[in-house]
DNA sequence: AATGAATGAGCATTCATTCAT
DNA sequence: GATGAATGAATGCTCATTCAT
């Protein structure tokens, strides 16, 4: 666990840093993890070494922008777990926020550059870990509060997330928007006691989840990119 | 409504187109379609000369892939129809051939490359139709019969397979294929009548899915390959 | 009248990309315009993918050639009919620069591709128009001065030396140096007042000529490359 | 000077060896000597296979065009010089059928691989020896008889006459084929005594065409193409 | 530190030639 | 003998990454 402790950038540096994160967010939501390394400079106004200079290769900056992505996506459960005192209120606006999760959940799970790059950033891996947590002592709450069917562990979740949130909303598309509303809706009505038939299998937990990100025994999931072109 | 009446191929020539078909569809799993072409020829056995003979370039050869995928899936889709009387146990058994269903909804919907090569391409939409009026068919029995929820349209249940089907489990992996199989069950009782809460906008039909394929109002489904990155 | 205002090229940018010209000419001259790209690369001493920084594909640099052979050669003119008073020894003077036209009036008027890259290339037609004015400036003042028959017109001219400069002498060569010499003064022979029998049609003038580079009406000029086989 | 004596043809072999010399002296005119094998074979009717049965590689099959070529010249020539007392109208009718001396004389002495093709086909050499015979022949009498200017031999002419005979018009062109005409007879008058001015070096004949041939004096004569592309 | 020029490996595609049917 | 399928070498072009300014 390896605490780099650099000398604080310049202030027009840390900007410039900020800005290619930024740029390369919205490039890899809307080209993917292989977008060209000069249009991202190019979107983020500054030059392809200026890029470079802060993020050796293309590995590093998904590792950055995934970061970054986790990190406000962990600072949002917490202080939705901290602040909201229903669970079930909690969660599905956690879950709503999905918008955001897209790029934390789906974007870095997907390709296979992008599943090397972040298997071995171990910052990553522990806001993963935080965020997981309060989405499993969420979902525990709501359903013995009932809000929730009892045969399901966070895992299902996740990877129920993982699939809905695939196709998120492209900005301004109001068919999209509605489609994708109502994609959401059911899926949150797939967790209801309600809704209950018999599973098969066992409850999926985050363990499980993080095997098959790791192992890669769903296509879309982990490993392999499963039309990655 | 066969247009160009080629002569038929010779023996070999049928091997050969066959088993690069094959190895296309593999690949296109495995890694995507933009697999590189010559690592497609070696997978067939064949030359890469052999395979630009019948596929003049990477358009082609994902059409052919798409084409056989969906003859595949809409000759079953007749037989259940004609064959099984109870509509619940028919759109079940359909939908359940998701690992097939894979190539033809989700591999061909998801990359820029694939979805620009198909959207030219007659057989494929007629054979896409034909699929989509059965699976509706089937839909409006099962709400008819009281299996299903009645405020949902076909597009509704296909974009939710869509999604779902992103995570298909990869050949021979145990937890893979528990984890799946849950997310499908999960999926099915989003659509039960139980299951019901009010959902928002309006039922989702084939003609918006058509609409969204086209121009890309869901980030994973149509113009843009979220899954790229 | 300057479209695009690009920033200056840096020192060295500058350097490479006119020993990319120069190495682009003498390939053309001595293999034809489709010598292979990485052989220009390596006979101009970079990189090939310097070579198509500068020059996006082999269009646009078929068009930088023709562009700086235009561009010498109309200065060349220019500096002629200003400075000398004789039009007969300007238009001499002029037509002897032959070895240099050859590549701004023949290589870019031979081959399928060259054609297609200088068609729509405005600045191209801006100097050749220039340099074809001063030619039939010099030509009408010759025939005026009883120096040139009367019955031709610039486009006859021209055609006789885009024929005669196919045969232009390779660098020391001294038969061939010879030989070309003869040819050229036979070529002037031809218009001598004294030499006039009654010639078929009229007078071909530049817009004849520019028909003909346009719609390909003589086989070795314009649409098609006879001198590719 | 090796005849092979093969067993003669079979019938349709024979005429599908005349089909696929028509068919490439076509697309030799209209495409050049580069154009693809197999569009020479579907413009003669055959496969690909019987094409390389009867030539062996492109190279044959240049040479086995320029010979049938010569062949119809050397016809063409010797009956103008048995049936036609005037040297100057046998001269002039025989450079007029320039239009078919176009490939004998120009195409394959034009790109690298035709030239190459030919330099070791000594049924071409002597074809070629015995046409350009009687075109000396014929131009010593016209000389003789005053109608031609005395200071020139038959490498002058065939010179001017392979550089004239690069625009030879394409069909159907009324421009090209009146440009053409009168580029011809501004050619012609080069050549009368009225026109003579001092040529420079002196008289260039046969041996210094054919040393310019296979040496490569001229860039668009012998070994090398000067704008192939 | 920022810039953008240079490099070359990698992939798509074409086409000459060989070979099985 | 005719056919056209198979092969793979050759070449255009892109883009990740390095390096000079």
């Amino acid at each position: 666990m390896q605490v780099e402790q650099q000398a604080p950038l310049r202030a027009d540096a840390r900007r410039n840093r900020e800005q290619i994160i930024e740029a390369a967010r919205m490039m890899f939501i809307r080209i993917g993890t292989d977008v060209p390394m000069d249009e991202i400079a190019r979107a983020a106004g500054v030059g392809i070494g200026t890029l470079y200079r802060r993020f050796p290769d293309r590995s590093e900056l998904i590792k950055a922008v995934s970061l970054d992505n986790l990190q406000r996506m962990a600072e949002m459960a917490r202080r939705l777990e901290r602040d909201e005192p229903d669970p079930a209120v909690a969660l599905d606006a956690l879950l709503h926020s999905i918008r955001d999760l897209y790029l934390s959940f789906v974007m870095t799970s997907v390709s296979a550059v992008a599943v090397r790059a972040i298997k071995d950033a171990p910052a990553i891996q522990e806001e993963r870990d935080e965020l997981l947590a309060v989405v499993s002592r969420l979902l525990r709450r709501c359903q013995e509060a009932g809000a929730v069917r009892p045969d399901i562990a966070a895992g299902d979740l996740v990877l129920m997330l993982a699939a809905v949130s695939r196709l998120v909303p492209v900005a301004d598309d109001e068919l999209g928007e509605m489609a994708f509303q109502r994609l959401f809706a059911l899926m949150m009505d797939a967790f209801r006691p309600t809704a209950a038939s018999v599973l098969p299998g066992r409850p999926v937990d985050y363990q499980d989840v993080e095997h098959l990100r790791h192992h890669g025994g769903l296509a879309g999931f982990g490993r392999i990119a499963p039309a990655a072109g």
